[in-house]
DNA sequence: GACTTAATTGCAACTTAGTTGCATTTGCAT
DNA sequence: ATGCAAATGCAACTAAGTTGCAATTAAGTC
């Protein structure tokens, strides 16, 4: 996927920042928060707040609140669900789950909650 | 369902605020935030975060981030689904959806988030 | 390529949900 | 009733996210 496609046809300035951002987000394969982002590129938080806003807006990106007080973002890839772990706070997307349907109610995005395959396995391991 | 049942064999004391928080929970038959609470009954938030928080650790009530920062909280009871409608922010209890299943994970909350029924009937009304 | 202008950026000050330290109060066991 | 740990209210704090503003930059026009 090339950044300029994201961009193109849509109402926003392709600066260098916006780039950089994109670039990220792509390569993470997994969402997000400013706090993952500031390590890796120089950014301010209020332009990274700004441009994430604007990303949603032109559905781009989109985004949720975890556990840990953090919004996190991601570009937007066909519906799908993510997972957060109550225990190691980590984020991943679940392709499995899809086109779920509640009659009269438009779904946009599945969150689910618990605890991930490494921490289940920690706390129960199999041979033992 | 007694306040006291769900107090006792747990190892708190049951204080009137607790009481008052318990009973507000109950009432309201949705998940509550502490906007919500203290419009209600006259309680410092600092006590009604400590409380939550320990109610969490006792398993009487169970709660999520929703999308305007806040954190709802709710009696818990048995695995059912939340709502929350990224257009007017209200959050429903989803009754229909249960059991999900992921191998190898441990699922201990769902949140569905979209266009919730009154929403979508306002943007799209039936009979137009 | 230089010119123009609106959009974007970084900075610093601000907002607000939630947390923490501490002195006072309260539930509950003896 | 007494003693004491647990719970409360207050005020100060923390940190994610927002906003106003002056300086910078992308991108269209000549």
């Amino acid at each position: 996927m090339q950044i300029e496609k994201l961009i193109e046809e849509k109402k926003i300035k392709l600066t260098s920042a916006r780039k950089e951002l994109l670039e990220l987000f792509l390569k993470a394969q997994r969402p997000l928060s400013y706090e993952d982002v500031k390590d890796k590129i120089k950014m301010d938080k209020a332009t990274f707040y700004r441009n994430v806003s604007k990303f949603e807006e032109e559905s781009i990106v989109n985004s949720f609140e975890s556990n840990d007080k953090k919004r996190y973002y991601g570009i937007y890839v066909s519906a799908h669900a993510h997972f957060i772990c109550q225990v190691c706070s980590s984020i991943e997307c679940v392709k499995s789950i899809t086109n779920m349907q509640l009659e009269g109610y438009k779904i946009q995005d599945v969150i689910l909650k618990g605890v991930c395959k490494q921490c289940n396995q920690r706390n129960n391991p199999p041979s033992s």
